[in-house]
DNA sequence: TTTACACGTCAATGGTGTTGTCGTAAGGTC
DNA sequence: GACCTTACGACAACACCATTGACGTGTAAA
């Protein structure tokens, strides 16, 4: 009795041969099916991606979507790696570490903003994708080149690569938001923050002009200047740039 | 004509006046909602939370819920809140402004962490209720007292409850998703990022025994420690602790 | 004791991801 | 050009989900 084995629902991207039209003339691919997914979501909402929804808009039955993704995870995580992809596009090393490391972090967090719906679903995955490895490499080599040891050099990584994706994703999330709960939570730091008692909260109410005028923008920028500051401190003298 | 009043399902916390039990014997309020909630996701995983399960975990119709809850993301923020609470609960100063940070920030964290699935929406708002504004004139207090400038203070500030908010829902996110879904991320680490060329990966191929070991971890205790240096440097000798 | 209505229950609606099966047409081969 | 093989799109079905309207019971107030 010979082990049968399961056929694999999936066929990886080099071996499709036949371009089969759908019912209503779509030529699926999975180029297609992502840029149509991440139109989905720029248009409709995070909420709109469904399996239903997005076989709908490629004019394909839903179930057809199974011949190019496992399951809706594969999908999200071909999401991610065309987000991390398209923030890449384009950069320039100066050779410059911290200007490099800087730029690299303003533009995932830049570009995961342009694309809040999606950035919400992906920010926190791994996806093992080119985009992602190409990345990692690249902020390693930064690291590498500046002149961080090894064990320094990893850890740093992983502050720098998870505090990118965890403000992108945390303002992303804000700006995804239904426009009334948005409107609701900015209007909480005038109608709640604004009122305190000095006597109860004078902390509060001491900084809350700069606090309102500084709370409205994201706090990332900072954040990653204070980052890289420390980054500088470890640094061995004799290694610096 | 009469304009009618559509009836609340909802009744507010305060006017309920029947105790019926339900078939199985349990007398429900929404505190032992909150409760059994959070004691399923801690027991059974945060996909065990649905409203069905939650029902039956109480021992009540799912429908039940919805005389105490007007839907699934009231429950969520009701989870959220009572989180909030927790995180506070018997944190102590110890005049070292570094330390109060950094106890401060680890708390939030792990306390978000802890309950997965309601910390993903929780924190992403801006509630505006005592604790949360509780924590905000506590941090801007240790950082008065610390000596920094109000300016800086109120930049520090932002950057350092963004960074523990954004790192916990996104560490949070992580631990919520499916059991598959998790560990076939972590599993990319070996499958993928350890099998990479040095020819196209050199970097990764050179780090990659420490990258996969710190990769399991957060990266939010060394980029929090990080953020505190960079503050130290920045606090003036003549106002230091 | 009576009565009003809070609230638990039932049933139904329309959504979701996913899978087994089948027919058909696209390619490769001759 | 004819013939196979099979990739792949379509269909139908399954199990789950949140949510809602209707209904009757029994509790607590009067």
């Amino acid at each position: 009795m010979s082990e049968r084995v399961t056929a694999e629902r999936v066929i990886p991207e080099g071996g499709r041969r036949r371009r089969r039209p759908t019912k209503q003339g779509a030529v699926l691919s999975e180029r297609l099916i992502v840029e149509t997914a991440l139109r989905l979501v720029a248009q409709h909402g995070a909420e709109a991606l469904s399996v239903r929804r997005l076989g709908a808009a490629l004019g394909a039955d839903p179930s057809a979507l199974y011949r190019y993704f496992r399951n809706t995870d594969a999908l999200l995580l071909a999401l991610a790696d065309e987000l991390i992809g398209r923030a890449q596009e384009g950069w320039r090393a100066t050779g410059d570490w911290r200007e490099d490391l800087r730029s690299m972090g303003l533009r995932i967090h830049a570009c995961y903003l342009s694309h809040p719906q999606a950035a919400v679903l992906g920010a926190y995955r791994t996806t093992g994708r080119p985009h992602e490895t190409a990345a990692v490499e690249r902020i390693l080599g930064i690291l590498a080149a500046a002149g961080f040891p090894a064990p320094f050099a990893v850890r740093a990584y992983h502050a720098f690569i998870d505090q990118a994706l965890a403000f992108a994703a945390q303002d992303a999330a804000a700006l995804a938001l239904p426009k009334a709960a948005r409107e609701a939570d900015e209007a909480v730091w005038n109608s709640v923050y604004g009122r305190l008692s000095a006597d109860t909260h004078p902390h509060i109410a001491a900084a809350f002009p700069l606090l309102a005028a500084d709370m409205r923008g994201s706090g990332y920028p900072f954040a990653l200047e204070l980052l890289l500051a420390a980054m500088a401190v470890a640094l061995p003298a004799a290694a610096g740039s």
